[in-house]
DNA sequence: AGTAGCTTCTGTATCGATACAGTACGCGCT
DNA sequence: AGCGCGTACTGTATCGATACAGAAGCTACT
């Protein structure tokens, strides 16, 4: 049998408390006696407090949920998320605090709920769910854990939030373009449709995007193009099968070849932008100069690709996620953090070309 | 107070086992009973066994830990890292099981020990942990619990294992430069020496070098050149400061631009090739033709890259470490699984150059 | 009627620790 | 001696569930 805590004090003759206090309370007894109970402990095999006795007793178990929702895959593609987690990790190390990544299928509601609700956890953060996967974070929880979302409407419903203004983000980005002149834009975005491969979207499909990242930064552009007198239902969304350098690529071929091509390009990531400056490349055609494309998240490469961006604090937003969680504030308006963004202007963006593209060069 | 299952049971007027039963043996009790006990416990607000009270009794909390040291960063940097995460979540949510990712700080080893005694697992996947870390992984896990490594000296030990042959690997890839005439040639590897920035390695340092895989991959090369009758010590091995498409650029300007350039380089993972690839072409030497480049994974942007590379089915071996954690087979032989790997020939590697490469075109 | 067998539910023991109040004891001070 | 006080340790209650043996009730068959 196993040694327990009971077999470690019998063999040295104290009471079961004292070797508890040995392990974790040290300044509880004396250092010979706690050396003394330590090296029995090591002789009989005894490892340390079991942690699941411990967790039951204590209350607490040391380690926070990260909820996602389909592909892994998805979650570890996306340079943005990973910086993400790399942020929400250092906090939670700094808090002597392991992650717990929940990945929920998306086909089996039921087992996903069983999957948040059996957690061993102390707390959940919403890490890569769709938006129309839970109608509010009490939903995800109903055990009255700490729960940390990333949407605008768990900030109005007073839930603890960490996030961007996506929409005035992208708004700037708008506003940038169109002070370049810009008028023709295609947009970028993955996740539009789940199950949809690529291909140009309905514009009216948008406020009804699962993915509340997509539906806001299409706001923002909207907003940003619609105050210039632009006709929003002349811009071509299209849906990129993935959130890769490929399918971006792919994605751009739908808008690039066309007669009426766009001067600008939008990606919802600076990943699918990337694929979009691939395009451009293996078509002859210049970024900036013929065609500008901005991305977003600014992430490391983009400096070396000279892409314009909109910049977020990717690994503060996890960090900011993790301090909340762990130890959250004692005022509520502390405990929704909204993080700046910044446009980064590179050479990806510049004037609209006043000649039909085909003319120049 | 929190309800628990003797308030259900007290307000249903059953037995607090009903209760449990309702939640984890549905059969046990009919279904009208059942229904009964959900409702009531819904109103008062009850949701569900408490995780940690039920794993204490169980034995099984549900969740395998993924041992890692140092920075994260790297961990989710590494295209093969993030492959296995995959891999392994697959299993894992395949089980209903999650993932509890453990940091173990490279400084304090007592904090990383405790880390791994006190973590909520079923077991331990050893991921991004560096040889020198730990002598055996007895000693990772003193806790007795099933535990899956990733290194020969692991599965010499008798210990669950899901690997490659590394130097077998590598000393294919080098059997096919040998044929195409290569004798000069460059390696480049990372984490070769902690904390050291990009250069040259002193070849003798490498049967040191802290990472198994570096260390085995490089004895591959070694092997299949000093086979050809190539002297190994005039073998250049690089350190790239870390595994980044930027730093492998960087450390392959150390061999590059000398005289006595190697007509082929060997990357120790694909993201490090590519930086070599670029290096190449910063120089407008051409890969395959001027100098060929080999790297290491076949991670999916490999193919268009036209990068000639091992390929390691890295998803199987992260489903394989987890399938042996949960449910490990009966038979000791199955529980060490060698998998396949495979030379995947591309366009970057051709025929050594006969003339000295600046005569070439 | 008796008993066998099934379903449905109950009751107690147990998982392995920590919290907290309490006891014992030594020491300094008046 | 008597009192106060701090340190070192003990003992019991408790955390919230599940396992398992057994009881009760009901049908079916001889």
């Amino acid at each position: 049998m196993r040694p327990t805590l009971q077999t470690v004090a019998d063999a040295v003759g104290v009471s079961r408390s004292t070797v508890s206090n040995a392990y974790s309370r040290p300044d509880q007894l004396s250092p010979e006696l706690r050396d003394r109970i330590l090296s029995t402990a090591a002789r009989l095999g005894y490892s340390g407090p079991d942690p699941t006795a411990r967790s039951l007793r204590r209350g607490r178990v040391g380690s926070i949920g990260v909820l996602f929702t389909g592909q892994l895959t998805y979650a570890f593609t996306d340079p943005f998320a990973i910086q993400f987690l790399i942020g929400l990790a250092e906090a939670a190390e700094h808090h002597n605090t392991g992650l717990l990544l929940l990945p929920l299928s998306e086909d089996d509601e039921e087992a996903a709920a069983r999957s948040v609700r059996e957690a061993l956890v102390d707390g959940f953060c919403v890490y890569c769910v769709p938006s129309d996967w839970y109608r509010s974070l009490a939903q995800i929880n109903p055990r009255g854990l700490p729960v940390v979302g990333a949407e605008l409407r768990d900030r109005e419903a007073g839930a603890m939030f960490v996030g961007i203004d996506e929409a005035a983000a992208t708004r700037a980005a708008g506003e940038h373009l169109i002070r370049l002149g810009h008028r023709r834009l295609a947009v970028i975005i993955d996740r539009g449709t789940p199950g949809r491969g690529t291909g140009p979207l309905r514009v009216d499909d948008f406020d009804t995007l699962p993915h509340y990242v997509a539906r806001e930064r299409l706001r923002g552009y909207r907003d940003a193009f619609t105050a210039a007198g632009v006709d929003w239902p002349t811009v071509t969304v299209v849906n990129a099968a993935a959130n890769t350098r490929a399918e971006g690529a792919a994605a751009a071929a739908h808008v690039l070849d066309r007669a009426d091509r766009p001067t600008a390009v939008f990606a919802i990531t600076d990943l699918l932008a990337f694929g979009v400056l691939d395009a451009l490349r293996a078509r002859g055609l210049r970024a900036g100069r013929d065609v500008s494309v901005i991305g977003f998240d600014d992430i490391p490469d983009a400096a070396t690709a000279r892409l314009t961006t909109v910049r977020q604090p990717a690994v503060e937003r996890g960090r900011a996620a993790g301090v909340l969680l762990l130890d959250p504030p004692p005022e509520a308006a502390d405990r929704q953090v909204v993080l700046p963004t910044e446009l980064i202007v590179r050479a990806s963006t510049g004037p609209a070309p006043t000649a039909t593209p085909t003319e120049r060069n």
